[in-house]
DNA sequence: AGCCCTCCTG
DNA sequence: CAGGAGGGCT
């Protein structure tokens, strides 16, 4: 019912001379996927509204919507897997201080994360690159894995649902997606120059 | 009921 | 990443 790819053609489209709905994709492209990840390093809690006004050559329906939301869910996970990771190896290697702890574009951390949301990048080797990951992303990012150091050093990953209050200080540190991404060709405009 | 979130799976 | 379960909120 609400398989991924399901990319319906409706057939006798030849009798009529493109109408405007035509540029509307009927599903999420791979391309709408990259720039949904490149768009997590400013929002992890988009609304299925303000998704609707970024991504306005989608057709939207119930699935869609879902799948749109679903996709950032992931992100999330993936996003406080490595946070929490990573606050243990920290605790492991012995570190005592959250004043230790900070994120740079060189660290292990961020290398995984942009990995992950920024593989758009990977393909274009000999261009130029407009796109960069915004310094506010690195500063959430630290504040998470600060939040989850400190909720472990204080033994509060005991209670099953220790992770909520670091997930309510993170939905507030949302930023502004910049405008370029309501375009629906933004992913060539922000990769090439 | 409907939407969204996290958690767990494959 | 997609599916589905279970829970919260409106």
């Amino acid at each position: 019912m609400c398989t991924g790819h399901a990319h319906k053609q409706p057939s006798q489209a030849k009798r009529f001379p493109l109408p405007i709905q035509s540029y509307m994709q009927e599903g999420l492209s791979p391309n709408h996927l990259k720039k949904a990840k490149l768009m997590f390093f400013y929002t992890r809690y988009p609304s299925s509204n303000m998704l609707k006004t970024y991504f306005s050559d989608v057709k939207f329906n119930r699935c869609i919507t879902s799948q749109l939301i679903k996709w950032f869910s992931n992100f999330r996970e993936f996003y406080y897997i490595q946070m929490e990771k990573y606050a243990r190896q920290a605790i492991n290697d012995g570190v005592t201080s959250t004043e230790e702890l900070s994120i740079t574009r060189d660290c292990e951390l961020y290398r995984a994360l942009n990995m992950h949301y920024n593989k758009a990048n990977d393909f274009e080797v000999g261009t130029r690159l407009r796109f960069c990951v915004p310094e506010r992303f690195l500063e959430v990012a630290q504040i998470t894995l600060r939040e989850f150091f400190n909720a472990i050093i204080a033994g509060k990953d005991v209670d099953p649902s220790w992770k909520k209050a670091i997930y309510k200080v993170i939905c507030k540190l949302d930023s502004e997606v910049p405008e370029i991404f309501k375009s629906p060709n933004c992913l060539q405009e922000l990769l090439h120059e």
